[in-house]
DNA sequence: TTGAAAGCGCTAACAA
DNA sequence: TTGTTAGCGCTTTCAA
């Protein structure tokens, strides 16, 4: 295994300084032409690639972006959601020249290895996603002093950059359109109670169903899988059998819920109409197309990486981003 | 921001000399006990990490395995293959104190950046999944010097460590399982046609059926997903409606089939006998539960994980593990 | 515009 | 067993 070539060698190939062809290489500006040219001839002579380690010792610098997504694997790649989120976030990496690290946690919770990384300096700046309320996350974080934006309303910190959308507004949406379709009993199956766009979307509910008179106390608790939809649309049914519309706060725990309407003999929608959220590619495909709201993750992503960027540069960015999202009515409800 | 304590901090702290501070650091060899508790202390005290990039820069290691996926980010993160893949490396990853690197290729196919990825010395070593038959893919990876292992079986690459399952055994299993029921008009449904374990499993369907005297010619090609096995299956009624039975090279293709066959009135299993592939905990949870075939992918994943960290502690090792898949026997069939 | 030289924080001979 | 010292490959003053 030869050596990979040094910068040194550019140097000497093109018959520069080691500073002049570190000027090249790195597009550092006034460098006569002439010597521009030789270095980057002697580049491309020796397949020069500089070395990423020695350039961050030097300039303290990782050029690496962590993304902290504080799940564990299994849900990490079986939900939809991060396939957006990741994708938004490496789009706005595109031409950024910075690797992604991405950063899971252990099938036990959040570990030491994130204080670790973060201290190691392993990444630049960090985006945060999926926040739980969980102390050892805030508090390591909190401690931290890298540069970090979050995607979604941040729990437990304060004053920190984020960008969301109005899950609020969201909720209400939902409940409102299944209030006008003339719904009158009205469930919701939640997310899990520590996460804010849990809350923010069953307060949505909630508020729907007080302006409306109706009653807000047909509910039970999922963690946003499938399976735990359906399970909650078990629970629903067994103490409310009444009901006569659900809105349920993601696409795959409405899909579960189907399920278990369907095996129990109701028909959606006319038994029971049902409102996701998401808008999931999944949500308008499956047997009784979902109706739905707009959840643009990847979009947020990618705004949340572009600020993130722009913070590193050093420029001012207003600390919240907030988009609005939208109802897509479909069959189901 | 307070710079962060160096060694030579830490070995100030303790009364050492920067070299001891670092043999305590990284637990080697001879200390004296007082120097070690002193150093300990001063770790402790200080909050000393130490700082990846300097020390990959004089060990000339990276402390970092890749694990490249030479697919979308919007397939990694909907195939639940690699949740279960990745998993598994990390799993094998546990103790080790090494960085996993994520390198997945852009929506565009594979591009430069995984090149440059490898001549930066950014891994120390590589585990390659899901390998298609892509020249500059296989021109990249044959012409680095980095050690790696495979999962399945490498195209295009002769000599190189890899682990597999027995894929030609698992169709072979699958479509015997059919026969045996009776039933004599078999179909497949298979994956990429550049994909090793497409091409085997494809095999043993046609060993199988040659074997009994049947004939082997209904096909229909499917890209491992849910909506092309749908599709495929579609395709397949579409030429021979006497089908009874389907082998499917993966499960997820299967639920596709399985929704299509449905929507024609067909009934599972007893008007067409569906075999799936890769024993998601999916396949026993749907509607129909599923026959398939077990495709130990976090085991192959760990055992790949653990060949290639033997291999960078320069140990001797096969250069091919082979594990047998087996049937799971369900309702679909 | 260029080059010399001093680090960045760590490891690993080598010598003591 | 310990410390001294010379790098690892790059960036970045500072002077020329």
């Amino acid at each position: 295994m030869v050596p990979a070539p040094t910068l040194e060698d550019v140097a000497r190939e093109a018959g520069v300084s080691r500073a002049t062809a570190s000027r090249v290489v790195r597009g550092d500006a006034q460098v006569a032409e002439v010597k521009v040219a030789a270095v980057q001839k002697a580049v491309r002579k020796l397949g020069y690639v500089p070395h990423p380690a020695a350039r961050a010792l030097a300039t303290r610098q990782s050029d690496a972006i962590g993304v902290l997504v504080p799940e564990p694997e299994s849900r990490i790649f079986s939900d939809p959601f991060f396939a957006s989120a990741i994708a938004g976030v490496n789009r706005a990496l595109k031409d950024s020249q910075k690797q992604l690290l991405l950063v899971m946690s252990g099938p036990d919770g959040v570990d030491d290895r994130l204080g670790r990384f973060l201290q190691q300096r392993h990444a630049d700046g960090l985006v945060v996603m999926s926040q739980h309320e969980d102390p050892t996350l805030v508090k390591v974080l909190r401690s931290s002093a890298v540069p970090m934006v979050f995607i979604g309303r941040p729990v437990g910190i304060n004053g920190v950059h984020h960008v969301d959308v109005d899950n609020v507004t969201g909720g209400r949406l939902a409940t409102q359109h299944l209030i006008d379709r003339g719904r009158r009993r009205i469930a919701t199956i939640t997310g899990p109670a520590d996460m804010a766009a849990s809350q923010d979307r069953e307060t949505g509910w909630r508020l729907a169903l007080e302006e409306a008179g109706l009653d807000a106390s047909r509910r039970a608790r999922g963690t946003f899988t499938l399976t735990s939809g359906a399970a909650a649309a078990g629970e629903l049914l067994e103490s409310w059998p009444d009901i006569d519309g659900i809105f349920v706060a993601s696409d795959l725990m409405a899909l579960g819920a189907i399920q278990v309407l369907h095996a129990r003999g109701l028909r959606v929608p006319d038994d029971v109409a049902v409102v996701g959220y998401d808008d999931l590619p999944l949500a308008a495909e499956g047997q009784v197309p979902l109706t739905t709201v707009t959840n643009p993750v990847g979009e947020l992503a990618m705004l949340a990486m572009e600020m993130l960027l722009a913070l590193l540069q050093g420029e001012d960015r207003p600390s919240k981003v907030v988009l609005s999202p939208e109802l897509r009515i479909r069959s189901s409800s």
